[in-house]
DNA sequence: GCGTAAACGTGCACGCAGTGCAATAATTCA
DNA sequence: TGAATTATTGCACTGCGTGCACGTTTACGC
C-alpha cells in the first residue's frame, strides 16, 4: 500500500480542479457557451458554486484551463537551459512549445478547447490574455540572450529590444500556424516535429521578405 | 443658415456616443476601472443605462471606443487600391496603419485609452479580439495578392497561405512595438513616420534572422 | 491516537453587467 | 399635421463574481 507523493488534500484538489475543468468543455460543447452556466457546472462536478471560485477566476479560466501558475522563473530556466547555444528563432520556438506543452500532453481536452474556441471567439480574448503574458515572460528571458547574441551585435540595446519583440510576435505567429494546421489535419505528429514545422515556417516566410 | 449634411438624429446619436466614450475614459481614469460603474458612466454622460447598450455591447466597449463598423469591405478595397504595387511588407504595414489611423488621429482619447490598457491588462483581452477579426480580414484581403506576387511564385497554395498568416503576425508586432515607440516617447512625429519606422523595424529583424 | 492550526467547502447576501419586453418620446417624411 | 420610424427609458430578470462567516476536513507535532 504506497502513499502518494503528494497528501491527500492536493490530490483531492487535483480532482476537482479536473472535474470543474471536464464538466465546463463537455457542458460547453453540448449545450453551447451560454447555456452552459455555472450552476450547471459546478451541479456536474459536484460542488458549490461558490467552491468553484476557490478554483478558478472565472467561468472562462475553467473552459481554457487556465491555471494561476503557469509559467514559474525557474521552469523558464529550465526551458532556457534545455536549448543553450540554439540559435535564435529555434531557441524562442522552443521555448514556446516548452511553455505549450503541458497544456498539449497532458490533456484529452485540448482539442475540444480548439473547437470551443473556434466556436466562441469571444474566448480568444481571455486566451490572448493569457498568451500575452506568455510572451511578455519569455521576452524578458530571451532579451539578454539576444542582446549578447553574434547578430545583434554592435547594435543599440533599445533597437535590439524592439527587435526581439518583433521576432517574438513572428514566432508566435509560426507556432499557431503550425499548431492549427497539425490540429486541423488531425495529425497524430508528435509535437517535435510541431515545433520543426514552426521554425521552418518563419524560415521560409522570412527568405521570401528578402 | 446651413443644414448640416447628416439628419438630427445622427448628430445627436453621435454626440450621445462621444459623451459616452469620453465619459467611460474619463471615470476609470478618475477612479479605476472596477470603480468606474456603469450607472457612473451613464449619468456623466447623462443617458439611461438601458440606452447605453444601443451604443455599445459592454462596457469594455466604451471605454476602447470599438465600434460595430470598424472596417468594410469596400474601406478595404480603397486602401487596396492605394498601395498597388508595394512589396508584401509595405503593402500590409500600410494597411494596418490605414485601420489604424482613425482611431490615432480622430481621437484625443487615444493616448488616454493606451494609459487605461497599460494600467488594466483585462482589457487587453478585448482589444486583442478586436486586432484578431481585423487580422483576418487584412488576411483576406491580401492573400490573393500575395498569391500571385513575385515571392511566392512556384509555390503550393496552401504554404503560402501560411506564409501570409506568418507574415502578418510579424507586420502586427512591428506595428505595435513602433506605435508603443511613438506613444512612450510622447512624439507628435507624424503617423506616416512611424509607418515607415514599422516597416524598417520588420526589415532590420528580418535581416538578424538571415 | 489527540488536539490544534491551517486549509478547504459551503451558504448567504450583495453588487454589477447585460437582455427582453413594452410603453413613451423624439425625429422624419409625406 | 399626422403616420411611420427610430430612440429612450423603466422594469423585471438572469448570471457572474465577491466578501464574510461558519462548519468541516486535512495536516502535523506531540
Amino acid at each position: 500500500m504506497q502513499t502518494s507523493q503528494p497528501g491527500l488534500r492536493e490530490r483531492k484538489r487535483a480532482e476537482t480542479r479536473d472535474r470543474l475543468e471536464t464538466a465546463a468543455v463537455t457542458l460547453v460543447l453540448k449545450n453551447g457557451l451560454e447555456h452552459a452556466t455555472l450552476d450547471a457546472i459546478c451541479e456536474a462536478a459536484d460542488v458549490s458554486t461558490r467552491t468553484f471560485f476557490n478554483y478558478f477566476d472565472s467561468k472562462e479560466d475553467a473552459i481554457l484551463g487556465l491555471r494561476d501558475s503557469a509559467i514559474t522563473d525557474e521552469s523558464m530556466a529550465a526551458l532556457l537551459a534545455d536549448h543553450e547555444g540554439a540559435d535564435p528563432v529555434e531557441l524562442t520556438v522552443r521555448l514556446m512549445f516548452g511553455v505549450l506543452n503541458p497544456s498539449i500532453n497532458s490533456s484529452t481536452l485540448f482539442k475540444s478547447r480548439m473547437k470551443i474556441v473556434k466556436l466562441h471567439p469571444q474566448l480568444l480574448g481571455r486566451m490572448a490574455n493569457q498568451m500575452q503574458r506568455m510572451t511578455e515572460q519569455l521576452t524578458n528571458a530571451i532579451r539578454p540572450i539576444l542582446r549578447s547574441a553574434p547578430e545583434f551585435a554592435n547594435e543599440d540595446v533599445a533597437e535590439t529590444d524592439l527587435s526581439v519583440e518583433v521576432m517574438l510576435s513572428l514566432c508566435s505567429g509560426a507556432t499557431r500556424a503550425a499548431v492549427k494546421e497539425w490540429a486541423t489535419k488531425g495529425n497524430q505528429a508528435p509535437l517535435a516535429a510541431v515545433e520543426q514545422r514552426a521554425i521552418e515556417l518563419v524560415r521560409n516566410t522570412v527568405k521570401r521578405i528578402k
